[in-house]
DNA sequence: CAGTGGTCTAGACCACCGC
DNA sequence: CGGTGGTCTAGACCACTGG
């Protein structure tokens, strides 16, 4: 299940250290529920607990650990902090399902009458095949030589052109998307990796900046050639780390609005 | 000393639950440790411990307040990650001294040769006092009929214009900025308003978004007018949760990039 | 060296959930 | 009701800082 993904990071995996599998001990100078936690999420990122899914419960993850109640809810504290468990009160600890959707709409303000609640429709304009350009294996760490798959999509709400979408897709983790009807396609696409590819987005990197829309773009979102666009280069990843989506989301600039706290 | 801040916010803090003192025992159905760090959220505010000073030793507050070690520590680690206080390993625990310089050039990527750790240099175009207008006191919370301080503010990388600001500052509050002269101030405000008003900046919002210059303000950004320009509306608070800037920066939109973590 | 925060233990009891 | 995570205790020892 989890080969296509093996062979795509071959390279990434021999060289990283970050998710390596941990020792017996804890390295000198390294605390014992850093060590515990990197086991536990060594556990989960092989795929021992499913997504969805609970682990044991403490008293029994402190038992086999040979470990004490508090410092096995260190560990566990870690893990939550980076999104990968959440825990509910008299329930349970839950290995995340990943972002359901991270939506581009959180840095716009389209005019809508009533609810903001609204997903926007989307529809497929391109798709294709082809060799990772260098922007694209800069970007997300790819082998050169790979191939992925190209999307334009345009989404709408209530029929209004508001954004306009390139994504970026590593092949072959997402071929299950390269032939399949796109008329068919769902309006969120993360829950539709998970359900098609198996592919969760933990995490994601937005980087916003400031352009001119290109004729072809303007005709799209009807618009003039050259009106202002706010860009959202997004760069989303998996549980292990990787880099599985890149995006790049162009919208109205004087519909973008953002809030960000410093703190 | 606070007596100033007192005068402006007289309504708000009788209305305010979120700092007053807490009770002599944590409320039904509240923490210990939440109840502990209200407890020492209001000395601090009140001023018991002045910012950039040291707190007593864990012990020493434990045992003062009849709680164990580690309630504590889970109560210092709120005040922590709301970055009142800041712990250092073998030191002691710190009250935070506010916002360094919480610079807008985070927005933002001007071209420079060297290095880019450089303070762009300040200089004030305009001072006024005049009433708040409804829409400063919407969002900062003043009471209507309250006077500010109006500044208009031109920031420049060696010698070339890049950021026009406009600031509103509550009076009494920032008196001793109405008459000093503007020449001597500092290119960062944050430290010179602690320094000079004794105001510490905490925490801030900011909001981004897309218009275009007005003549005038493109002459002093050296630009034409109905260039894109980005927009960051920022409300500061201090220690009390209390917004005492609102501020209003504008920029070149083409050198605008920013980069917003998803999780 | 003495004093600080960081880690860790082995318990106890409480609050919440679902059956 | 039994099982879960959340709170709390009263210690012990370690790691870092500064004089």
């Amino acid at each position: 299940m989890t080969g296509a993904l093996n062979i795509l990071y071959v390279n990434i995996s021999i060289n990283s250290t970050a998710h390596s599998a941990p020792a017996d001990q804890p390295a000198p100078g390294q605390s014992r529920y850093g060590w515990l936690a990197a086991s536990l999420r060594a556990r989960i990122t092989q795929g021992e607990w499913v997504p969805g899914t609970a682990l044991p419960a403490e008293a029994a993850l402190a038992k086999e650990h040979g470990v004490a109640l508090g410092t096995l809810r260190q560990a566990l504290a870690l893990l939550v902090a980076e999104s990968l468990l959440e825990r509910q009160h008299g329930r349970g600890t839950f290995v995340r399902a990943g972002l359901g959707g991270a939506s581009m709409l959180r840095f716009f303000r389209f005019r809508q009458s009533d609810e903001r609640t609204t997903t926007p429709n989307s529809s497929i304009l391109k798709r294709h095949v082809e060799l990772a350009s260098s922007d694209v294996t800069d970007a997300s760490e790819l082998p050169a030589g790979a191939s992925v798959l190209q999307l334009q999509r345009l989404r709408s709400i209530s029929g209004q052109p508001c954004l306009l979408e390139q994504l970026t897709l590593p092949l072959p983790l997402f071929d299950a998307l390269t032939n399949s009807d796109t008329a068919a396609w769902d309006d969120l696409l993360y829950p539709m990796y998970q359900r098609v590819c198996n592919v969760s987005i933990y995490r994601a990197e937005d980087t916003l900046s400031f352009g001119l829309l290109t004729p072809e773009q303007a005709a799209l979102l009807q618009l003039d050639a050259g009106h202002p666009c706010a860009q959202v280069q997004r760069r989303a990843f998996d549980m292990h780390g990787h880099c599985v989506e890149l995006r790049t989301t162009l919208g109205d600039a004087f519909a973008f609005q953002y809030t960000a706290q410093i703190r």
